[in-house]
Order: structure tokens, then C-alpha cells, then sequence
DNA sequence: GTGGATAATGCAGGTAATTGCAGGTTTATT
DNA sequence: AATAAACCTGCAATTACCTGCATTATCCAC
């Protein structure tokens, strides 16, 4: 058999089912599977597939259009996010919640980290899905359309049973006589349990929201372990909260 | 024999079997296996076929993998998306699984749509995101990376608990003898719940995968309701189903 | 017919591609 | 932490490829 011919057999089994297993190949065209690992790479490499151990997937199932869009104040969320992710370590178990800023944190996580991460949140979770070595637990209920995360009393009771190292949330308002505030009631109850659920808490936020107040409360900020912004932890805008005995990286 | 004649007969070869070998030809036509590779030269230099190591291949076949979109076989799968789309109605509740088929399906919906969609497959539901009446319940549990569907003992229980109109799947794999069949474990599981747990079952599939089989059994063909292909219903390659009481779209 | 120009073919050699195997390392899973 | 499977690297053997060049076939005008 043709080395061509070999690899279209491939390409079209990948595409029919989605996936092909090396040992499985390698018995059906009678190649060594040392062949068929040098066909996945080749195709790999023109795009044509993804490889993965033991064998390879399809393509067009993989990639999903990474919505590169306008994010707002997005190189300020970068700094926030690179920050947020020198905090995770292998093996951690992490809550998150959703948001631009979460996205950004998402992003930064290096490649070889091994840590599980809890959210219900599809933006965030398909940002995850490109790191090969998370774990995902999808927190299921309703979805909101308007914060793309799931919400309602399933979701809360499901992180109820769930005993976390860190939660990390993007924060929508902060300041020092209402603590951590927001606007939108079903998504409160998520974070709200969260933090319940989880050892330490750690907020985001671009600076922009600091001191800014929304109408339902999430919680006082005694709850919070650790505020991280774009600024630097000396900055005097973040004094108030420090002196609150929050850490601020 | 004459180099036109020659040539001649490698073409005929080559659209008749798809491929050539240098070698194999070089014995039937008594030639060097030079002469043979001048030609297969001059004939791919013209168009009439694609040369590679060892032999040729018909361009016919060569190319239609080159130009691959996206998704592979996607106007198939859009037919099949649209024949399905036009089965939701509004106030229905409808599980789905995973699967590009299920994607292009998703696009398929219109946005007029009011109905509710149940799924653990992370792709579908950001899809389902962009139809601004459609509410989605997500299914919670661990993330197959394979699949990017949650799958697990949770997902399943909740799947239980539901009893909805329709179950649309895309499907791997399906022939008479053995039915429905798949090649990932865990997902068998989900989509053996979401049949029991939905008045109707409707399967989607491109016509390649019929009459294949795969390692792992899904359900018989007297779960199925429906089958929607690309093919007429007419088709012949579809009257066994039709035969085991499978309506046909 | 016949000579010369042109094209086609086969062969020699050196180069490149392909493949399977041995070994040591990494990875996934229990 | 152990274990089996998958992976990678380098190597050797095979096979295919390419470049000239000599030989042979074909064609065309005379």
C-alpha cells in the first residue's frame, strides 16, 4: 500500500468516526504502528488531524473558533490573569466562576499544569479544553444566556459536595463598606456557594471596578483571601483592602 | 506499445483501481520502471493524475480530501442538520449528544425556535447559545476530553430523572445486524440513558457510516424511530432499516 | 528508400524516502 | 509508586527517485 493512499485511509477513518487508535491501524493496513505514529504526525503537522496518545482525532472536532474578540481592557486582564495563574499548583482542585477576566486567567495557564477545575461556566470551560492536562467538571443546570454560566439550585447543591483548594471569581464590584457586590441574583447564589466550598478565596478584577457598588451583595470581605488587579500591590487605591487583611498580589 | 497507448492504459488503470504501482506496471506493460515514472510524470503534469512515492493515485480521489472545509462531508451534514431542524417544534424538550453532525444541526435551528435542549456536550451548547429563544439545561459531570461531552455516573442519573420528547444523536456507526454502534465507553453510556429517557429516538448519520460497525453496542434498531441521512429516502442503501420499522428522512 | 533530426527508452551511479527494529524515555492508569 | 503501553531516536535495509548518457526507435524531407 501506498504511503498517500495509507494516510487518505486514515483521514477518512478519522473523519468518519471521529477518532482512530494507532494498534488499531496499524493491525487493519499491516504497518508497523512506528508507521502509523510517522502518518499521525505528518497529518498532524498539515493540520489534516490532532494527535493525541495512542492515537489521533478529528480536526474539525477539535478546533473551536476561539472567540478572539474585543475584550475589554484585555491587556490588564492578561497581567490580572498571569498573576491568578502563577497561584495554581499540580494538583489542586479549583472552583471557578465565568467572565472575560476568568477567560484571560484561563488562557495564561501553562500547558503543563495538572490541576482540576470546577465550572460552570461554557466560555471558560472551552478555554480549558484546549489545556491537555486539566481535568474538567462541568457543573450542569440551567443556563443563563446572559452570564453563559449555569444557574439554579441544582448547580448550588452540586458545589455543595465539593470541598475545594481555591475559588477564583471575576468580580463585578468591590469596595470596602459592602464588600464584594453584583447584579445579577441567579449568579450570586453560584459564587456565594463557591466561596462557601472552597479553602481560599481569590478575587479578579481590572481596577476600574474597584469601589464601585452593584445592588445584591455576595459576600464581605472577610470572606476573601486574596484580591489581585492590574496594579501594583503597592498602590494606594489598594491600601483599604490590605489594611481588611486581604493579600494583594 | 506505444507511449500514447501506454499512457492511455495507466489512465485507465488508475481510474479504474484508483491507484497504480510503478512496479506492478512496469511487469504488465514490459517497460523500465523508468519509463513508467516519466509517465506518470507527464500525467500528473497535466492534471490526469497525482504522482507519489512508489506509484500514482487518481486525482479524483486525491483531491476531495484536500479541499475539506472544516467539517468533513459538511453540505452532507448540513442536508441531514436541516432535515432534523425541521422536526423540533416549539415547547419541546430534546436531548442530544455530541458529534459535528449534532453541530451542524444546531446551526440548522431556527431562531424563531422556542424549545428546551439538554446536553452535556460543550460544543453543541455553545451553539445553542446563539439561538436567542432556545433554553438549555447543561448536564453536569467530568469532561471527556475525546468527546468534549460530560460523561459519568452523575450525567447519567440526571438523564433519568428526565423524560423529554426527543433524543437526537449523532451516531458512529449503525448496520442491521448489530444496530447502533460506538467506540467510546463512556459515551455509550449517556446516550444509552438518553433513549431511555425520550419518547423518540432519532439518529443522524452520514451515509458512509452505515453498514459499519464498531466495538461497542448502543442499542438495537428497534430503539431507533427515526434515521436521517443525507440520502433520499428512497435510497436503496436504506430500505433494511426501513424494512425494521425505521422511519426514513 | 535513406539520412539526419528528434524523441523515447534503458542503464548506471548517486541521492533521497520509506519503513521496521532496538533501545531507552515518557505517559496513562491502577 | 508500579506497570504496561505508547512514544521517540537513531540506525540499517530496502526501495524509489533523479541526472546524465548511450542506444534505439520514429518521423520527415528529399
Amino acid at each position: 500500500m501506498l504511503k498517500k493512499e495509507r494516510q487518505a485511509y486514515i483521514l477518512h477513518q478519522v473523519n468518519l468516526h471521529n477518532k482512530v487508535v494507532s494498534a488499531t491501524l496499524s493491525a487493519e493496513i499491516a504497518v508497523s504502528e512506528d508507521t502509523i505514529r510517522r502518518d499521525l504526525q505528518e497529518l498532524s503537522e498539515t493540520g489534516k488531524l490532532v494527535k493525541v496518545h495512542g492515537g489521533a482525532l478529528s480536526a474539525a472536532f477539535y478546533d473551536n473558533p476561539v472567540i478572539e474578540s474585543n475584550v475589554y481592557a484585555q491587556t490588564d486582564k492578561q497581567i490580572i490573569g498571569n498573576k491568578a495563574a502563577s497561584l495554581i499548583k499540580d494538583g489542586m482542585f479549583i472552583l471557578t466562576g465565568g467572565g472575560t477576566t476568568i477567560l484571560e486567567f484561563a488562557r495564561c495557564l501553562p500547558s503543563t499544569l495538572k490541576a482540576t477545575f470546577i465550572s460552570g461556566s461554557i466560555p471558560a470551560i472551552s478555554e480549558y479544553m484546549n489545556h491537555p492536562n486539566i481535568e474538567i467538571i462541568v457543573l450542569g443546570d440551567k443556563l443563563s444566556k446572559t452570564s453563559r454560566i449555569t444557574v439554579g439550585a441544582d448547580a448550588v447543591n452540586r458545589i455543595k459536595n465539593i470541598k475545594a483548594d481555591l475559588c477564583i471569581l471575576g468580580i463585578n464590584a468591590i469596595d470596602t463598606e459592602n464588600g464584594v457586590t453584583d447584579n445579577d441574583w441567579d449568579v450570586v447564589q453560584i459564587k456565594q456557594q463557591m466561596i462557601a466550598s472552597s479553602h481560599k478565596t481569590i478575587c479578579l478584577t481590572i481596577s476600574e471596578k474597584i469601589n464601585t457598588v452593584q445592588p445584591i451583595h455576595v459576600c464581605g470581605l472577610n470572606k476573601i483571601d486574596s484580591l489581585i488587579t492590574e496594579l501594583d500591590p503597592g498602590n494606594k487605591l489598594l491600601k483599604p483592602f490590605k489594611d481588611a487583611g486581604i493579600t494583594i498580589l
